[in-house]
DNA sequence: CAGCTCGCTGGAATGTCGTTCCAATCAAGC
DNA sequence: GCTTGATTGGAACGACATTCCAGCGAGCTG
């Protein structure tokens, strides 16, 4: 059947699509480049690709759908916080998808995440009147805080001097009008300093300890 | 000075700006479009603004910076509720702000999002140590679920049918496979008839119960 | 008042992008 | 060995961001 040994594929040129994406960001995704890695023409790959969308969210997938397959074992909550975890080191990983899943609506990766998410929640004793509005929460701080981290990460870059930026922007901070930005000023120090996955875990936690206040265990 | 009454200036390129992204969504941001509405030429947008990326910035803040200039009285809890639902209320009128907010760094407009959420976190009694960690997991929350929901608002477009697309969308999710979807399966009723605005302000209520939680007010 | 200057303008031109079109090609079936 | 239909690769197109440059005109200089 293949025309060559190897012929094209909708897979290989997924393949192809995320290590450029992963090379070069999301600018690096090109048609152009495509045919040159693929030694190909733009009319193969649009004969198994509609178009760059697709093509975007068939990456996307490919890099989600492996970090959201792991089912860990544990407590509800812990279990909650290793789905997280799983998702914010795979954006982590390819930054180019914090895009796509923050502007992309919810569907075809969404509704695993909302599952894995949603199970925990029921397992916490969250009344089921208010499972989806808990679990959408829940799924909209998991992505949103993971984009972000990705967006910032991009500006430090892959060879970027992290502390050296931090303590950049921390100087900005501390250089703002005292009256105007008392808190930014305060807290310039603590920015220097953070580190991303420990922060966005408390943010897990405050979102955990907020689900036990508002629905005890045992009520 | 001015050649023509009424000349170029970078507030009237950017106000043009603000109503093409307005009207056209994203994509509708093009320099062909702006040099027809403003009746001019490339050359001379450009010896006002650096690039399009300095000009989208400047239509984000635009947009961004009066819903944030506003500083409610009342309870800590009160008050930050009105900064996220200024910013989720600005971001539901322009949905291309979420966008750029969600990929671009925590530069220029959000050290006021910061400030503003970091006072009401320190008039909640977050001890100082915490400050920065709780302050931003706020904001993350914040920008991030309104991004979300500005995507989502885009699939619908202007002139859509709300409830009729949340209703095909809730038959995807009941049509899932049984052992594999439980949870979404059984939440698709609630998606149907959710609030997005309701939702965004019970996240909150959620992070403020989980901050209550853990650093209870007079410990 | 004449001429110069320079901030500002608008149109033409460039290179890259996504996408479309089509002639050429190859494996498989008759 | 001829046809056929699934694939391929390259050429071409329109739209885009950006650059370049020749010119305009208000205000300064004399």
């Amino acid at each position: 059947m293949p025309r060559r040994t190897e012929s094209l594929s909708r897979e290989r040129i997924v393949d192809a699509a995320v290590e450029l994406l992963d090379a070069a960001g999301e600018g690096g995704l090109t048609f152009r480049a495509l045919t040159d890695r693929l030694a190909t023409g733009p009319g193969a790959i649009y004969w198994h690709v509609a178009n760059k969308g697709e093509l975007l969210a068939a990456a996307t997938d490919a890099v989600v759908s492996p970090a959201l397959a792991a089912d860990p074992a544990g407590a509800p909550g812990d279990r909650l916080r290793a789905v997280a975890l799983a998702l914010f080191d795979a954006i982590d990983a390819h930054p180019w998808v914090a895009a796509q899943l923050a502007s992309g609506p919810w569907q075809t990766t969404d509704p695993r995440l909302l599952e894995s998410v949603g199970q925990q929640v029921r397992a916490l004793g969250v009344p089921r009147g208010r499972w989806f509005t808990v679990a959408s929460v829940l799924v909209q701080y998991i992505v949103g805080a993971a984009a972000q981290n990705a967006a910032n990460a991009r500006v430090v870059g892959p060879g970027g001097d992290r502390a050296a930026i931090l303590g950049e922007m921390a100087r900005g901070w501390e250089d703002l009008d005292p009256d105007a930005y008392p808190f930014t000023r305060a807290v310039a120090g603590q920015m220097r300093a953070h580190d991303d996955r420990e922060q966005f875990l408390a943010g897990i936690d405050l979102a955990l300890a907020g689900v036990a206040a508002l629905h005890p265990p045992r009520s």
